[in-house]
DNA sequence: GCGTTTTTGACAATCATTATCGTTACCACG
DNA sequence: CGTGGTAACGATAATGATTGTCAAAAACGC
């Protein structure tokens, strides 16, 4: 019950999806990450993976994406605050990066009186490969 | 099957909800307005509402927002480009442009050669009346 | 090792949304 | 003003990702 003695414990499970996390390009879905540890032949739930990512989601060390579909896509991704472009026909992504959006979006909730500001952006586009 | 006589037709259904949605502030989900409706003693399916709903949105007469939670929420707005400032809290929406925002993610976005350029931008915070 | 506490995981439950498909109502045309 | 073709409706079932449950297993401090 402690709010500072969360101390999460290592395990297997948790170990496996962190790694795999790191080998992954591109965002995927829970579904998706637990049938490739399944393959691997690691023993992981489908209630445990789901788990996991919130977790590393609240910690920040992954992203979150939810496009239009149904579907949460997680990643991981560069530490710092950023945003991504997406293709919309092979899902290709690049971390962009905007200061110039997070102070205006910052400027914007303050000046009507917001607090505890935060913001989410996706741009879709068609990438280079997807056009011809 | 001709793409150019799509012809919808008038139904009371449409109207209701187009009306409902005209008198309404804030987002709503389509279920929310289904029994608003319901209260007024119209008699809409929600199968209908969501597809009225769907086909406004694709018509670009109202906006469409995914927040947290799983919910799809709608509202009619302003017709030009534009995005929301949410209360987490209350749900208290105001509408903010932002001409920078959207030169920047154009400019950004063909930077890395992605065509057919669109993107989302919420951004949520909590408003004065929630904050005491 | 030992006990405590977190974590796991199979399964059921939830719930918004979508598909189905027979019925109804619109509307253009005669 | 009737009528036929077709789009729209709507009750219900289906879908499917996510969350809740709770007994059993594993991890950590000592």
């Amino acid at each position: 019950m402690s709010e500072s003695g969360a101390a999460l414990r290592n395990t297997r499970q948790r170990s496996a999806v962190s790694a795999l996390l790191g080998e992954m390009e591109g965002f995927h879905s829970a579904q998706d990450l637990h049938a490739m540890l399944r393959q691997r032949g690691e023993r992981v739930g489908l209630t445990t993976v789901y788990r996991t990512l919130q977790g590393l989601a609240d910690a920040g060390e992954i992203d979150v994406m939810r496009p239009p579909g149904g579907e949460h896509l997680y990643r991981r991704c560069s530490q710092g605050h950023h945003h991504h472009l997406v293709c919309r026909a092979c899902g290709r992504t690049v971390e962009v990066a905007g200061p110039a959006v997070e102070s205006w979006a910052d400027r914007v909730a303050e000046q009507h009186g917001y607090a505890d500001v935060s913001h989410t952006l996706e741009i879709f586009g068609t990438c280079p490969a997807c056009v011809r």
